[in-house]
DNA sequence: TGACTATTTGTTATAGTATATCATTTCTAA
DNA sequence: TTAGAAATGATATACTATAACAAATAGTCA
């Protein structure tokens, strides 16, 4: 587990074992590709690691960096193609707000989530709150705007980086 | 008014007076920057008013090739900091989802705003829509999540834009 | 007014994000 | 085993945004 100081790190541990956490992305990509008849390659593979290596959303050049540790060659497509790959299985989430990605918490079936993102520690959270979700279709079908998309970002402090506030 | 073979430019107008709606947004501008004791210079107004130039987001880019064509020497930098200063006065917003810059529909106080974006005909109609708020609101309280910033991005197609599917 | 100061703009360079294109390799299925 | 499809390699380039410093302009006050 990553940690500096002895202490946990705030970008990767939220208390939690991460280490768990990659292991079971990549174990539910494996049976959800298999099920789909989609390859998750070697790379791919490695690269749903590498974006789930914290719970911060990650650039595609940071992924890009570190492949290139490890993999000769790695250059920008190698890595939009393999982001393009997990997104549409959707195993990863863009967050439009940062130009980055982040692990899906339930790749299971398509869903429209929300993100709380962390400006301190730079964790997002995933929720797919039904109520928002209704608010949404709401608002935009009183207006006869047809959904196909959506995009909702909270930026703030998550729980934990608002204690030292008192 | 732009039209395109006699017939009102998608992209430009939604069957209203455009060029009055430019007006009203750059006459609200400037009484706005005059109370608040700020500058809204005649490199500022024009971007302002570029932006305005549809109810489409507009990337900076495109912002700099039509400023180029009357303004020598201008540069990046000359446009994103015209636009930083229409953001920081709640003047235009920025579609994260589209790197691209929209008039404000209502500047005259900071706000909370969600947008429905249309992929057909490009409009960005700006909601506030108190329902979503609390939603969005109650949603991140219940998680000791502490809000300060939201971006909430719907894209589909508008009612103009749907009519054609009966 | 005139000089000081802060703000705005000009200019060049560069960082950061993403895609187009074509060649090569690898996988799959017949 | 081999043709076709899918994935990856490799190079180039497009698009988006900011850093850094110089020059010009506007506002202030002696």
């Amino acid at each position: 587990m990553v940690r500096e100081n002895g202490r946990p790190s705030r970008q990767t541990d939220q208390g939690h074992d991460h280490e768990r956490c990659i292991a079971e992305a990549v174990e539910t990509a494996d049976a959800l590709c298999a099920r789909r008849g989609v390859r998750l390659t070697k790379l791919r593979r490695r690269v749903l690691e590498l974006v789930w290596t914290s719970h911060a959303p990650i650039g595609a050049y940071d992924v890009l960096r570190r492949l290139s540790q490890e993999h000769d060659g790695a250059a920008p497509p190698t890595v939009y193609r393999a982001l393009d790959f997990l997104l549409e299985q959707g195993l990863i989430h863009r967050i439009e707000s940062l130009n980055a990605f982040v692990g899906c918490a339930d790749p299971a079936e398509a869903h429209a989530s929300q993100f709380l993102i962390c400006q301190d520690c730079g964790a997002a959270a995933e929720l797919q709150d039904p109520a928002i979700n209704r608010a949404l279709a709401r608002s935009a079908g009183s207006l006869g705007f047809l959904v196909k998309d959506k995009t909702v970002e909270l930026r703030g402090l998550c729980a934990q980086c608002r204690e030292p506030e008192a």
